[in-house]
DNA sequence: TTGAAAGCGATACCAG
DNA sequence: CTGGTATCGCTTTCAA
């Protein structure tokens, strides 16, 4: 049996004898249709296998959504990373680019509200932001001029708002992951510590829980160190480094879960103990990069920062165009990067951006060639 | 300046006081029109910054394309994974079951070529395919009945025929992974050794390359004795192994670039060589899986089979919506599996299928929930 | 509660 | 070469 056309609105209507009007009212849970006819549409939809034509639904509606971008100002590759992943979903979706309005604040927790509240002002549709301060954006969500608008977190989750979905990496991959390396490259015995931004960070918690367990589990003749916060503070991270190493100098190795592995590397440096330590770090940022090259750190776990902006944006368009959702936490395996495969993921990295507006400028038409770089 | 309303074709016309029917042929090239018109509005067009609606322009292409999927038949995973990845995103880009055909062939280069006719036969409009004969690829493409159906080849490239693209994992930054981990593992010394299929099939060869290529410059005193090629036989690879072990009871590490990995533990372990040795594998199927558990694999490089599926997808849609392309070869980076991470890859595979299909039987709509299982 | 009809923005065909 | 118009499938008034 072949069905040759798809079936439509129409086909139902005609063979019910009613109206495509009718047909859409019953199919949408609209009240005022009589419930016999209801159950007759509902019926028969389902005996025609009838599935509704997304392109025409989208193209009646003329939804125009207007969605902001928060996140942290670009000095650090990441969040730059995580804006070109949206606009280039974006763009391969089809919409424009005053549609997408991208806000930034400086530091950690400075502005932020600020952004927050001219994505209201500016009636955005929706929001995809970093929620750096997690229990602040609590608030703002709860007295927010209109209540419902979707938010979707990118990098961190903001747990008890009423955030749409939240787009991360998978920390408890990460952690074993990191675990797993440590202990082979370990040879499966030493002490190691873990550094972290703060225990009260759900992300940091996971990976390190991930991390321990792990390490328990499949190298117990490691032992783990107390963790490290750093508050995300520079100084902080090289200062209690310095310490760890001088009440441990027999430490193995370093688990960075943060981006913050600068300072512990140079701790280590300044402390004589930088050959003697296998350090896994996180992400990929300039200053990195000379590091892995030069084998100070053994490896870093990528938290594709392109892809969890790529990510959060359908999340966000799915539920504006479909109102489907919530799909509360997204997660994203991480990939590890080390000297080996480093070239590669920079080749792709860089020619993704310059292919597409490439693609872009050459007819003269908008590019979705975003697959390109898929990482 | 804000501009509040998109601007249309219609709008182009009306400034310009002609039609919107040599609005659009100007924009497309079509020769039939004024060059002094077609200027005009280019400059118009850029002046007023129209973008195309994405959207009206799918409806009003009204194509419903008719996709054929040529692939291996479904005891290896791999292949059913791959055809999960081009089922969901068939379905999140708003496709029918029936514009989707799947046709396999029982094992390597058997029923290949009538799958490939039946394709033509049955008048589709595309093809993702699985090349396990190149040369004989070449030959029914070229003496195909239309010949420039667009052919996407997943997994394995086709060289030299007239394809679309190729999408694979990107073989460069496996293999140099490999060596990578492999180096550190063995603690940069020992001797390895690679299996493939055979030297002809380029992504072994590439594999082999940078894996060769990458201990040379990292790991400098780690040698590497000839490659073994199995030819895609499992008893040639056992056979093969043993008597790499009998000649080589020293080795430390065999590098595995295909999914044959069993036979390789096998002769190991029949050899009494298993625990002094260090696989690396590739891909994730059910034998495998055990021998990671039980740490007879020390990791396996993923090829991402779905995601290698959607983005085949979306090459083939890309151009028989959009004309785009080609693009030659997509490549995508591999994921690390150890013992470590293993059981959060089979969580995010396992929940995958099912979750998408729960959603979809939920609202008794159609659902595109694919990116819940992104990896 | 239902039917009829007017869009949405582009494509494509037919006249002129 | 160009204008006019039907069309794609669905949503959304406006009457009845």
């Amino acid at each position: 049996m072949t069905i040759s056309r798809r079936v439509t609105l129409f086909d139902i209507a005609n063979a019910l004898g009613i109206s495509t009007g009718t047909v859409h009212r019953a199919l949408h849970g609209n009240p005022d249709v009589n419930p016999m006819t209801r159950t007759r549409v509902l019926q028969m939809s389902k005996n025609m296998g009838y599935r509704p034509n997304m392109v025409a639904r989208l193209l009646s509606q003329k939804k125009h959504f207007r969605v902001s971008v928060n996140t942290l100002k670009g000095t650090t590759s990441f969040w730059d990373e995580v804006r070109s992943g949206i606009g280039e979903e974006a763009q391969a979706l089809g919409m424009h680019a005053e549609d997408v309005e991208f806000r930034t604040f400086p530091r950690l927790g400075e502005g932020e509200e600020e952004a927050f509240e001219a994505a209201m002002a500016a009636e955005s549709d929706g929001i995809i932001l970093f929620p750096s301060r997690p229990s602040s954006l609590r608030d703002w969500m709860r007295r927010a001029t209109r209540p419902r608008i979707p938010v979707v977190c990118v990098s961190t989750d903001a747990p008890e708002t009423s955030r749409l979905a939240a787009v991360s990496v998978d920390t408890m991959a990460s952690g074993s992951l990191a675990a797993d390396l440590m202990g082979r490259f370990l040879n499966r015995k030493g002490k190691v510590a873990v550094t972290l931004s703060a225990l009260a960070v759900t992300e940091h918690a996971e990976k390190l829980a991930a991390f321990e367990k792990t390490l328990k589990s499949l190298h117990s003749d490691i032992s783990l160190v107390d963790p490290i916060e750093d508050h995300d503070v520079e100084s902080e991270a090289y200062d209690k480094c310095r310490k760890l190493l001088a009440s441990h100098p027999d430490l193995a190795g370093i688990y960075v879960t943060t981006e913050a592995s600068m300072p512990v590397v140079e701790a280590a440096r300044d402390a004589q103990l930088l050959d003697r330590l296998t350090i896994i770090a996180t992400d990929l940022f300039p200053a990195i990069i000379d590091q892995i090259r030069d084998g100070n750190v053994a490896a870093t776990i990528y938290q594709r920062p392109r892809t969890q902006g790529r990510l959060a944006f359908r999340v966000l368009q799915e539920f504006l165009f479909h109102g489907r959702g919530p799909a509360f936490r997204v997660t994203l395996a991480p990939h590890l990067i080390m000297r080996g495969n480093l070239d590669f993921f920079l080749e792709k990295r860089a020619s993704s951006g310059t292919g597409a507006r490439a693609a872009a400028a050459a007819n003269d038409m908008p590019s979705d060639f975003a697959y390109w770089n898929y990482d």
